[in-house]
RNA sequence: GCGGGUGUAGCUCAAUGGUAGAGCAAUAGCCUUCCAAGCUAAAGACGAGGGUUCGAUUCCCUUCACCCGCUCCA
């Protein structure tokens, strides 16, 4: 199998080139690095700040709620916001996140395999005088016939003696077995294990950042650094509600930092534990969520089609039923085939999910958890609510069909930093320039969309006297007026080309000898390499037709 | 978290138990009239911490980071 797994070598080129020209750096370097943690240069910040700028302008400051966009069932309004990323405890808890983020995780150094704590359950074992605790990950009905095949080759037995092993007590989850002293684990035979005793102690695992609200705080004042920005929409449903005057459908969109404890931050920035979200909440009558889920869908994959990602590289998956998550009803990922990747394999950008009205009533009622199809408060072993809710009412009344309800949500949630990562991946190319004899030479270059480029153009004279850097000067401070852009006059213009080329600037606009004399300048196109002479009084307004 | 690999200048790579060279890039100057030309100058590195040694970038240990596989994960 010579098969590649992935095109790696695409991969440290383009990590090379995000370090080299100032796009992505490593949190802390000088320190050796953090795990996780990336710091964006002076062009990655330019480039990730008019990807969200692009974002928040198509879903929110640009949106027309007036009229229905195409596909959508009806005109709708969008709304911003930003919240704290500590929030109250208890919004974890309802949210699911403490109960699915947190858990005791036990390793076995045998098998180095590691078991989730509550996961594990056993009964005690005989046979001739040994006598141990046979552990299953298995639950439900395969637990039984997975202890006595465990037990049994523990003891060396044939299926026939099977019968000859002397069971004590029933079925026990492993944690409470050791909380009520009833075995040590010394005495456990791990899941893969073939000898005793191979469990570590159970440590705590918690994928939510934790810290302590107040300087001298205490255990009652732990609080979690949010995993995701999507719940402080929730927490301001209500105060959007009654001081905006929108009315469902709406939306209320939000940029910002999550953090997550990612056991294995891999693959550049692709998963790290400081992140960027840009998240939508849709508000909508429960009767119309699925076909706003279509629409939401559909919209978010035509968007990174329409800033210039490549289709083919682009999949849509729907998450096949027993994928979802413990709140959705449909799910769908806009994923992308990074060259990390192995060939035919996509990371997720995107997920657009359709979450029913579990997270509103879950921060009215408490935690719920869907069961034989339908929401129902969850309960602890006192038979109380397992995570109490805010009691506050969340419910919306729609005037017009004197009805009240709580709306459906469907959750568009995109990763800023994934997304950035997917356009340098998708813009990075190499391709070949004639040189100065004609001669072909290799060039790298970042084929961005104008609007996600960082510099959208240089003002270069073609070379340093005859009054060329005068004229070259005057133009670069009215363009900067509109866009960013910069003035280099330094090295020979085919090296100033290919600096551009290398931070994906779309134009070059070259003051030469005949611009002294008929006032026009050659518009260099990145992508095509063509050149064009427009008139110098002209191209300001050129260039901002071409950025709309 | 486990196993394997890697760590020298911004990048790509050398050499060495006696404190390190080159190419490209970058900086300054000269030159240069359309795709990384040339000349000159100056600048720049042994991931971190211990240990062995007279002396460690080199040997040993620890740690951090990166890559691959496993595991985990939205």
């Amino acid at each position: 199998m010579n098969d590649k797994p992935s095109d790696q070598s695409r991969m440290d080129r383009i990590v090379s080139l995000a370090k080299r020209r100032g796009f992505i750096f490593q949190s802390s370097e000088i320190y050796g690095g953090l795990n996780g943690f990336w710091d964006y240069g002076p062009l990655g910040v330019a480039l990730k700040r008019n990807l969200k700028d692009a974002w928040w302008h198509d879903m929110v400051a640009g949106h027309d709620e007036l009229a229905a966009p195409a596909g959508a069932p009806e005109a709708y309004e969008m709304a911003g916001l930003d919240c704290t990323i500590i929030m109250h405890p208890q919004v974890w808890k309802c949210s699911g996140h403490f109960d699915l983020f947190h858990d005791w995780m036990i390793d076995c150094r045998e098998s180095k395999k590691r078991y989730r704590y509550d996961h594990l359950s056993g009964r005690f074992a005989s046979h001739r005088g040994k006598r141990v605790f046979v552990v299953t990950d298995a639950s439900g009905d395969e637990a039984p016939p997975a202890l006595t095949a465990k037990a049994q080759k523990f003891f060396g037995l044939r299926a026939k003696q099977i019968e000859e092993i002397e069971w004590e007590g029933g079925l026990t989850g492993l944690s409470a077995a050791v909380a009520a002293g009833s075995t040590t684990l010394a005495a456990v035979l791990g899941p893969d294990a073939t000898e005793p005793g191979t469990l570590t102690d159970p440590r705590e695992f918690n994928l939510m950042f934790e810290t302590r609200i107040g300087a001298m705080a205490g255990d009652d004042d732990r609080a979690f650094l949010r995993p995701e920005t999507a719940q402080g929409i929730f927490m301001n449903f209500k105060n959007v509600l009654d001081t905006s005057r929108v009315r469902v459908p709406f939306g209320i969109a939000q940029i910002g930092k999550s953090f997550r404890n990612e056991i294995t931050p891999r693959n550049f920035t692709f998963r790290s534990r400081e992140f960027e979200q840009m998240e939508i909440e849709f508000f909508c009558k429960p009767a119309d969520s699925a076909a706003w889920y279509r629409y939401w869908r559909d919209r978010r994959w035509k968007w990174y089609l329409s800033l210039g990602l490549t289709e083919g590289k682009l999949q849509l998956r729907e998450h096949d039923k027993d994928e979802l998550s413990h709140y959705s009803v449909g799910t769908a990922d806009i994923e992308y085939a990074f060259p990390f990747l192995a060939p035919g394999e996509f990371g997720e950008l995107e997920g657009i999910a359709h979450r029913g009205d579990f997270d509103l009533r879950s921060h009215m009622e408490g935690k719920l958890v869907r069961q034989d199809g339908a929401l129902v408060l969850e309960t602890g072993p006192d038979g109380k609510p397992r995570h109490k809710g805010s009691g506050k009412d969340l419910s919306y009344f729609d005037d017009i069909s004197r009805e009240r309800y709580v709306p459906h949500v469907i959750e568009p949630s995109a990763g800023a930093d994934r997304a950035v990562l997917a356009f340098l991946c998708d813009a990075y190319h190499e391709d070949e320039v004639p040189d100065e004899d004609g001669k072909p030479r290799s060039r790298t270059v970042l084929k961005l969309h104008p609007r996600l480029a960082p510099l959208k153009a240089a003002i270069l004279p073609l070379v340093k006297k005859d009054g060329m850097p005068e004229v070259a000067i005057d133009l670069y401070r009215q363009l900067k007026r509109h866009m960013p852009c910069m003035y280099d006059e330094k090295g020979s213009v085919g090296r100033r080309y290919a600096r551009q080329d290398e931070a994906g600037t779309p134009w070059c606009l070259t003051i030469d000898g005949q611009t002294l004399s008929d006032k026009t300048v050659t518009l260099r196109d990145r992508d095509s390499l063509v050149q064009t002479r427009v008139p110098l009084a002209d191209v300001i307004d050129l260039l901002r037709d071409k950025l709309r």
